[in-house]
DNA sequence: CTATTTGCAAATAATTTGCAGCTGG
DNA sequence: CCAGCTGCAAATTATTTGCAAATAG
């Protein structure tokens, strides 16, 4: 768990204040593992800080996708979730329970590289590339593991 | 170009009834190359059937994915397209152009079922498993190329 | 002090719904 | 004929915007 002073630092070298109202949300998208949507978001945000309004947490979290401290993600149905992770991972989404999970798997991107180093694709400036599993899980009560 | 009673067909098959307007949706959408939104399909549309609403194209190519006759894809900013490609085949986005490209590799494919094969993937019944590369174009006028 | 940020309420955009009338098989 | 489909208009949902008041640095 990320203290508020760190948060504090890694928005003013963002080059933004830092607002309670930024401290607050930030710190909760980074204790919500799973991708939260807006309206999860504001249902934590509420609980302990209910003046703060759902407008400016949509304001917030594009200013935070724009500065590049969150990352945004459109499940299989097109709802926007933010991920707090940033470097290359893939995602599994579950249909059936509406989960958008993270999956790490260096194996995985390093065969994805080595394969785009030996197909040319032109007239593409490349910003990322995922592998996304989709699919429904059997016991929602419990998790996916990959292993 | 697929004939009207192909689609006719099709249709029935489904266990659909092969009504005007399904017959004049569904052959647009299979003219339509690049994944089009509800509403570029409705632009189509109206041109040569004006009296076919809005509301039966979203009502319609709803049905057509519940019945396996067209997927639908989020872009990166949530926007719903639908594309008559069935088989597997990963994507392209455009963050400029937005426009969202189909992208055939059997070399991939091949590559992912293999991966995947290695790998036990608990709790979960996979449905697909897609690749996909963001970008933008670098000359939104021409076409992006993968050799 | 002042450029940014926030909260509110209203605006917009995308999609869904209820229901009366139409139509394919 | 009649279950299923369509068109309309209204409802819902998600997101954005304009602007006056608040505030971080």
């Amino acid at each position: 768990m990320r203290d508020l002073a760190e948060i504090q630092e890694m928005l003013r070298s963002a080059g933004l204040k830092a607002t309670h109202q930024r401290l607050v949300i930030m710190s909760i998208v980074m204790k919500m593992t799973n991708h939260p949507s807006v309206d999860q978001i504001y249902g934590e945000v509420r609980k302990d800080h209910p003046s703060i309004s759902l407008a400016t947490v949509y304001k917030t979290v594009e200013t935070f996708v724009e500065n590049g401290l969150l990352s945004k993600v459109a499940t299989r149905e097109g709802q926007m979730r933010y991920d707090p992770r940033l470097d290359n991972h893939g995602h599994i989404y579950c249909g059936n329970t509406k989960e958008l999970l993270d999956f790490y798997d260096d194996e995985l991107n390093e065969l994805i590289i080595d394969f785009f180093k030996n197909r040319k694709v032109n007239n593409l400036k490349i910003k990322n590339i995922t592998v996304r599993i989709n699919g429904d899980k059997i016991d929602p009560s419990k998790d996916v593991i990959i292993k």
